[in-house]
DNA sequence: TCCTGATACCGTGTTTTCACGGTTGATAAT
DNA sequence: ATTATCAACCGTGAAAACACGGTATCAGGA
């Protein structure tokens, strides 16, 4: 037990994080160097001196979110580790966070041994990833044609789902379909009526929380 | 114990697949089926009905490769599991047999009590993923294209995209924040020229992509 | 003091988006 | 044979989004 892991905080749920420290002081092999709110608070005290060695990171925070959060810290000072601790086990943000810089992601209802093991695992390799994550990101992989899982929608409609996040027009989006912009008004009244949306930005939000498009270019 | 764990073999080094097969009859739950050349005959013994639980490809074979018998024996016996068996460690080989149905993916030289783990869990689970499977998958999934130039943006227009990731109008936005319409107008055109956008649906990919603002609802 | 830049705001006009209510033709169903 | 259904299409008008060119205020600098 040569060294303190140090780990830092930021969770705007203050319950929660001062169980998260209460656990953490548990640990033998760690100690809390400060617990924070928000993002933002984060990076003033990080900004003021003292650096930990893993950030423990929430998604969700007011001022400066996770993946704001871990990008800024990891653009300032590299060498510190990132773990993010969310509610979500989504894809998006699981990717998201790892892409921002995140070493791991882990679940706030994970065991006490698990949060150990991740914080351990990446103070020590720079990253850990718990059967969620790589069974998740697996799984966006390998279902790359995803065409079946989602809602009965059919080949046209998904398309039209796919085009609409871009910045054509509906009428740039007919053209490449090669079909009439009238027609494509009809496709865009059947889906707000089919999933109870009313705007082109609900269309796009939809397209890619289903997986139905992506992000990445 | 209740149950031995069928298993069939596909590779063309007879040499190793018999070894294989001796491996696999000194695992107490598992027993060789039988053990093929290539996918070609493969395919044949599993027509003529008698069925493994798990079968090991191998995915360079003559007459049918591992990609092509994982995806036939997917559609003609989707209860089957499969376990990619190779030499070769490239994403490309592993993606592509994941993709083509495998559960699993292990390379020649892993150690037998490893072999025995990824049959046990494919045949459990439907999937095993070891360290490398899951390194190598992280890490093109992360490193595949970032925005890190992460522009300046002020407090007002971090809120301001945030707010757009909805279906609420300019107008709305403007409401909820406080603030005119016409200055969100100033924003929105500010943000366009920033970021060389042109549309609404431009700066909800923006948001998303960069993790101003997140898609859980 | 004058100048600059940033912020919040406004007016006018065009294009795009959205809502509503239609038509046609092909295909399947009774 | 008739009905139903569906995909593709169209017209009109209102609302929203976007483009462009403004004003007023305030906070530094030179």
């Amino acid at each position: 037990m040569s060294e303190q892991i140090k780990i830092a905080l930021a969770d705007d749920h203050n319950l929660f994080r001062k169980g998260m420290e209460e656990l953490i002081e548990d640990f033998d092999n760690m100690e809390v160097l400060y617990s924070v709110p928000n993002g933002q608070e984060l990076i003033n005290k990080l900004s003021s001196g003292k650096l930990p060695d893993v950030c423990l990171l929430d998604i969700n925070m007011p001022e400066l979110n996770g993946f704001e959060t871990a990008r800024k810290i990891k653009e300032q000072w590299p060498d510190i580790k990132i773990l993010a601790v969310s509610v979500y086990d989504s894809e998006f943000n699981i990717i998201g966070m790892l892409r921002a810089g995140a070493g791991g992601y882990i679940l706030k209802d994970a065991q006490p041994d698990a949060l150990r093991k991740a914080i351990e695992g990446i103070y020590e390799n720079g990253f850990y990833h718990s059967e969620l994550v790589t069974g998740k990101i697996l799984h966006r992989l390998i279902s790359q044609p995803q065409e079946v899982t989602t809602t009965q929608l059919n080949e046209k409609q998904l398309e039209f789902l796919k085009l609409c996040c871009s910045e054509m027009t509906y009428r740039e989006i007919a053209d490449t379909m090669g079909i009439s912009h009238r027609t494509i008004d009809g496709f865009r009244d059947q889906l707000f009526e089919k999933l109870n949306i009313k705007s082109r930005t609900g269309l796009v939000m939809y397209a890619l929380k289903t997986g139905i498009a992506t992000l990445d270019t």
